[in-house]
DNA sequence: AGGCTTGACGAAACCGATTTCTTCCGCTCT
DNA sequence: AGAGCGGAAGAAATCGGTTTCGTCAAGCCT
């Protein structure tokens, strides 16, 4: 790797001269095509390294995500690449596996690496949150509330979760399940509440709220299988189901597929989108998380604050989109 | 951000004890102990830009994938993940999106940061490689073959053909299409090869190649729905179909399901896992590509150069294994 | 006791950029 | 003509670590 001082050398000025060429300050025609003339034949890249030790900033943003895997957080991930990229930055991705200590290691090396900013996904526990305000590094949080003065872009969750039920309801199923992911976690809980309050207040009858209707579950295909196994054995099994989140809805869906119960005979509505699904279309509801735009809106506001922008912290709060599955009615 | 040079002030040492205390080099326990102090009271963490620029390396690697939507990549990315963290190595994942000018860009910021090593996972189209061997930075590539002398970690492709078009006839169908990818990408063309062979020797009489039973298309969901779609409308459809990857295979299957055409009505083999399928298992025939262990692997490779290995570039060639479909006689 | 090894540790060089400080040159203005 | 100004460009400081080199003192040997 060729340095500045071998071009420097090699076109007969000093190092000042040739780091002035590069970053487009006044030098004078003739200088100027010596430069290029030796930076070419050298191959010159400048170090990033040494440039960042000098300017203390790159153009490199870390985004963390507890889970490669999920189609929700890649989709997040698009949308926060377009955005960065437009504007010159590049995004590394970081795989927090839900692990705090993970996340606590990436957000330190996100400091110690002087990158420009940081977009954090929600994982399960709380991590050490704090360590991002320490170093006042531009930090933009999502779906997380974290109770610091931190930018962070929401999704209405209750509303996702009522929106869920209702759909199911006016579908013309009346006993609805809820498959909800750990209590730890905020967004499943909220989404859960959504549902809790749409059953007390259209649920058939006294016993509205039926024992075991409600089941927790990890957040992952296995979770929503083993949630879903639970509900059917059931002395009063649902007729429909609420999965508060897109890769419990896909081990629901596959038990139910598996038992030979498929959709009109089941409502089921997923909150997140399935985008690898095989069904045919609307035979489920989704309720479409905007993740793609969640991620857009965080990279844009990330990129405010990186370039200076002071005002308190902002909470953007984003809604869900559904799209009606077939309604119960059509089992005749 | 503590200096270490505070945190020698402090300690009422020199810069070089502080910083031989945090590399475990020989210093008196009660220096020790007094760097210690100094470096909790002012929460020290080491600049790794500093410590880069003088070492020449750092313990991030670097993961380039097409598509990080793809589930087969983000199988892959834990299975590089997964290796290199056990060794102490930090992955940052960067999208390629299939354009070589990304490929290049983010190969450029791999070498400028000096980083550890990179995992290149193939893109459409060649991207200039050469860079790679250029700056001696250890490289490992993944699923294509560069002609040049890096470490590559390949799937049998070929192999992976030809087992689902066996699968297909096995299962006793006898008029199998296959639906490929772009022509440029190698993979997808030695499983097109694969089918190709098969079809040639198992396939109905004369007419064994059927007009339009090979479609080209692109490597995603909407590539796989179109594909389908034109197959459907032959004169002669065929009873079977072949995908050359996982994304193909489910915009094949959700034009089939939305035409109500399910398995065993047709025989469908996806080359590529379909991690979030809600179809009955066993209705499709997967030949399971190690994503996964193709990351381990790979991982495994980069570790051995980095650590200073020498050996000539090798190739590992992982095969595929296949999880049997329905057979058409399931049909009666 | 005197020479020699050994180990701790500070001073200073170094990694490769950027940027300030200075110098130097040519030009304008009175 | 001489003071003043401005632009180009080199010298050197700087970012924050690591590492070499040299010093010094303690311990060991004959």
């Amino acid at each position: 790797m060729a340095t500045i001082y071998e071009v420097a050398a090699k076109a007969g000025v000093s190092p000042a001269t040739v780091s002035r060429v590069f970053n487009g300050l006044p030098v004078s025609a003739e200088k100027v095509d010596l430069v290029r003339a030796a930076s070419d034949e050298l191959r010159y890249v400048p170090n990033r390294t040494a440039r960042r030790l000098r300017n203390q900033t790159s153009e490199l943003i870390a985004l963390l995500i507890p889970d490669v895997e999920n189609p929700f957080f890649t989709a997040l991930a698009r949308g926060v690449e377009d955005a960065l990229q437009a504007a010159g930055y590049s995004v590394v991705l970081c795989n927090t596996d839900d692990d705090p200590a993970k996340e606590t290691r990436y957000l330190d090396i996100a400091n110690s690496e002087n990158m420009a900013g940081v977009i954090l996904a929600p994982s399960s526990e709380d991590g050490d949150i704090r360590h991002l305000t320490d170093h006042d590094r531009p930090v933009v949080v999502i779906d997380r509330n974290t109770g610091l003065n931190i930018d962070s872009v929401m999704v209405d969750n209750r509303a996702a979760g009522i929106a869920a039920t209702n759909a199911l309801f006016d579908a013309g199923y009346s006993r609805v399940a809820c498959i909800a992911g750990p209590v730890e976690i905020e967004s499943t809980e909220e989404r859960t509440l959504g549902w809790r309050q749409v059953v007390a207040k259209r649920g058939s009858g006294a016993g509205n709220l039926q024992e075991g209707y409600l089941q927790h579950a990890n957040y992952r295909v296995d979770g929503g299988r083993s949630a879903m196994q639970a509900l059917l054995a059931l002395d009063s099994p649902p007729d429909a189901v609420v999965t508060t989140n897109n890769l419990m809805g896909v081990g629901a869906i596959q038990v139910l597929s598996e038992a030979g119960i498929v959709p009109p005979e089941i409502g089921i509505a997923v909150i997140g989108d399935l985008p690898f699904a095989t069904l045919p279309p609307r035979a489920i509801t989704q309720i479409h998380l905007p993740a793609r735009h969640l991620g857009t809106t965080a990279a844009r506001m990330l990129l405010e604050r990186i370039r200076g922008d002071k005002q308190p912290a902002r909470t953007v709060v984003l809604r869900a989109e559904v799209t009606q599955g077939l309604a119960s009615s059509a089992l005749s």
